[in-house]
DNA sequence: TCATCGCTCATACGAAAGTATGAATTAACA
DNA sequence: TGTTAATTCATACTTTCGTATGAGCGATGA
């Protein structure tokens, strides 16, 4: 969810900032030490750092390889925001992890999926990518 | 759906047979003219044969092409059964429409899935057909 | 004979996919 | 400027998928 992503990552950074200026401030008024300072601004940034690696990670070992697509075998008018997400589709992917990587909400990729099986007129995903695959449209096996 | 497949086939051919009975006492007791019982018969058998060519018809055109399964290349260890089923389900078919064509019931196909997604690794049916087109377990284009 | 494996089936539950409907925005275009 | 197409989003609903669990059965092999 883009919302959900933009969000967390928005208050961890609201966060971090706040912490800051409120370390700021006691160091200025000289309730507080340099050191500890830098020491609660390095834990903290260490913190959002580990977040946001275990996130990343965690990302990179769930993606699987993308299929290309052919660029000269749109036979069923697909728009090219259609094709991203049919690309994604037959690359493994849910409607949701679809919806995170084009930084659109999930309602959305659900539109355009409909509109994917109405105009290549099939009824399901696996239908959809088993004639996409059919017609060359996507490439399984890169040929050199 | 198997059940209601045979139920609905079973009603109709029931209710054929009734018909034609009921035809032939009402016949026997002279109510009736040959020509008549032999015209409602045809009528009968008509409907009959209309509904069952819109069916096929109707199943004809929903099918897809089946891939081909690789000889030589079965990494997972999958056994016959749980072959079939990947075939068919990257070939598009629903769980349902597979239990219809393997003469199972859905929990078996459930079943059967289930155990590949865990011997392939994967969390999903279309990561599942994504895995095997790439290690060429499916032939998705005959090389000849 | 006992254990294992493959295949079958069922029920119940939760997750994902898909449909229908309506709507707002933006960009291209006549 | 009005129209159209593409994109986005939401809500509600139905269908399909997937998991968990337990069970029965036949064949194979130690």
């Amino acid at each position: 969810m883009p919302k959900k992503a933009l969000l967390i990552y928005g208050l961890i950074c609201a966060t971090a900032i706040v912490v800051l200026n409120a370390g700021k401030f006691t160091l200025a008024a000289g309730l507080l030490q340099l050191e500890v300072y830098i020491g609660i601004a390095g834990i903290v940034f260490l913190a959002l750092g580990i977040y946001m690696g275990v996130q990343w990670v965690q990302n990179k070992s769930k993606q699987n390889d993308v299929y290309q697509l052919s660029n000269n075998n749109n036979s069923w008018q697909l728009s090219p925001r259609e094709l991203e997400v049919l690309q994604l589709m037959a690359s493994g992917f849910t409607n949701q992890e679809i919806a995170d990587k084009l930084f659109v909400s999930l309602p959305t990729i659900k539109t355009h999926s409909s509109n994917i099986y109405q105009k290549m007129n099939v009824k399901r995903r696996t239908q959809a990518i088993q004639t996409a695959i059919q017609s060359g449209l996507i490439l399984t096996h890169t040929k050199d």
